[in-house]
DNA sequence: CTGAAAGCGCTTACAG
DNA sequence: CTGAAAGCGCTTACAG
């Protein structure tokens, strides 16, 4: 059988809610009175039951992540994995305990969502990433469930947020380029409903116009799926209408994609930044220029943010923006 | 306020108890009566309280996977996000939840475990990696609480695990360096305290004598972490000893050191080996050749095997060994 | 086939 | 400063 709280109430010839009080350190609690229970404790080896105070409680003290990835794809996107790093490096700190589920699409991102916060599982959710009418946005809203979205949601009111500055992340990267003499510049996003990319997107045309550049619609293209199949194709669509000076992506993954067909027509000197700095950018040939996102502190602050909220902490704010900046790489230097 | 069981109860005209039993979906309730609770339970959106009924039935269905791995280094070895890749595969497909903490040392992770098993957090626990006299498992097996090991522990009494044949898989490596004409082959491996280098290292052993050689100590280095740093270093020790003509390592992190080296002196004409054939080994210059060990598998039969014994499933094995494959790239390819 | 009651192991408002 | 009692939201052995 197991030791409970009453065990230990009976070793030290208390009450339950006395031996209660001294595990949430109540200070009316008399010191010598801990001691003896304290004591107690020891002795028998006591633990208190986690489920059993949850539910009393009200608190999991668990944080919930939901991974936007289908079956295939889990911890294939190293932002996600950074994003994770973060998270759990605060979060364990905090004595958090997370937990993480997979999903490929919305209605069972929903599904998750739903079953995460009326089952009671988790304190606060994570969302990795924000979308167009976020639906999982809009039931935890309504829900008045804390959560967090890394990634700036539509409507920011009553929303913890963390994100770069999408816009200008991209804004600088097409201006260093142009800066450079390219002036002929496609853009290969992912899909079009992630805020994320229409950010990116916006950066992109207001720097060409910036620069009296008009934006060719034809030269911006998008993608299903963050995988370097797609970037390959959706290149070899944009070759197809016109060739590019350089181009800009959303992601390392579809750049990897760029720079296959880029090593098919060897003869053409176009240039390519991505986006993500993932592990293997460095490995491309030429080694791929990225714009580091700083996914981990991403995830630090979301989780920071999330269990400020939790915990009520007074005058915290509801966003962080978290620095972005070029890594510049042979692929954005073919003109030596 | 929340709806719970009672209020189904009133808008159903029955009682708790049967609505409870709708919810377990217990063979003895009428179809009848069921149908009604049913439509009690949708107009009301009822939604169990998983925490009451944790608490009520003494079941999480929460799996708990130990990361070994410091802060810094966490999600940083890709055997162990395949692994993760697989477990979570597996125990999501089965409904079951899952948490994960990480721990850079051993105290820490017996406390992780204590601290899940005590708190009556998770139903199973999931260790990635087998150590030599692994307090970890010590404790599991003590508390008889349900576990599974990633890696053979020393002893497989009692306890689920899956692994790969590491002797094999080493003894076959060597082997093909042997009949590929090389015979001064210098060994790298990981802490010699996991079973895992002790079991390639032993087949590392093996493979030479089988062909005659005698085994060098010199040869056979350790490096305390699976790392480029640690690689590079150890090849540079093995060098000033003795010049190999191959290198077998037990972690392709530890080979990237070792090319690395090789790079510093391109004269040098030898071959290398690396294991878990991680994202990088195709990238490397020259190409790494590496064990695949198939990690994704050993997670999700570590799930698999967990979850039959939580569920006590009949005529569940114990164990599973999962087939490896070295996969040939240019590093073995020296002598064209 | 269904209900009343006790129990899972805690917490906490209330009373003293 | 401490205790008795009710409550958190379920499950299940027992009785009918």
């Amino acid at each position: 059988m197991n030791i409970t709280i009453k065990e230990v109430a009976k070793l030290a010839n208390v009450s339950p809610s006395t031996v209660s009080r001294v595990i949430a350190d109540n200070p009316k609690i008399s010191a010598e009175t801990k001691k003896i229970v304290y004591q107690a404790m020891e002795e028998l080896k006591y633990r208190p039951n986690a489920i059993a105070r949850s539910l009393a409680n009200k608190s999991t003290r668990t944080l919930g992540i939901i991974l936007p990835s289908t079956d295939e794809n889990l911890f294939g996107n190293p932002f996600f994995i950074q994003a994770m790093k973060g998270i759990s490096m605060y979060a364990q700190k905090k004595d958090y305990y997370i937990m993480y589920t997979h999903s490929g699409n919305e209605n069972e991102s929903l599904n998750i969502v739903m079953d995460y916060i009326n089952s009671k599982w988790v304190d606060g959710v994570i969302l990795l990433t924000a979308m167009e009418n976020d639906r999982c946005i809009a039931y935890l809203k309504d829900a008045d469930h804390p959560f967090v979205v890394i990634g700036r949601p539509e409507n920011t009111q009553n929303t913890l947020w963390v994100d770069n500055d999408n816009f200008q992340a991209m804004y600088s990267v097409v201006n260093y380029l142009i800066d450079k003499g390219r002036s002929n510049i496609g853009f290969i996003g992912g899909p079009q409903h992630f805020n994320v990319t229409k950010d990116r997107l916006d950066g992109y045309k207001r720097a060409l116009r910036v620069h009296g550049i008009s934006v060719d619609e034809g030269m911006i293209l998008s993608v299903a799926d963050y995988s370097e199949a797609c970037g390959y194709e959706a290149m070899m669509n944009m070759m197809k209408y016109k060739i590019p000076t350089a181009v800009v992506t959303t992601d390392d993954l579809i750049s990897y994609g760029v720079l296959k067909v880029l090593k098919e027509y060897k003869d053409l000197k176009i240039e390519v930044v991505g986006f993500n700095n993932t592990p293997l950018a460095s490995y491309q040939t030429p080694p791929l220029s990225s714009v580091d996102i700083n996914a981990e502190k991403l995830g630090y602050y979301a989780a920071k943010l999330l269990i400020e909220k939790l915990e009520k902490v007074e005058g915290s704010v509801n966003h962080y923006i978290v620095e972005t900046n070029l890594i510049e790489r042979e692929s954005t230097d073919i003109l030596k």
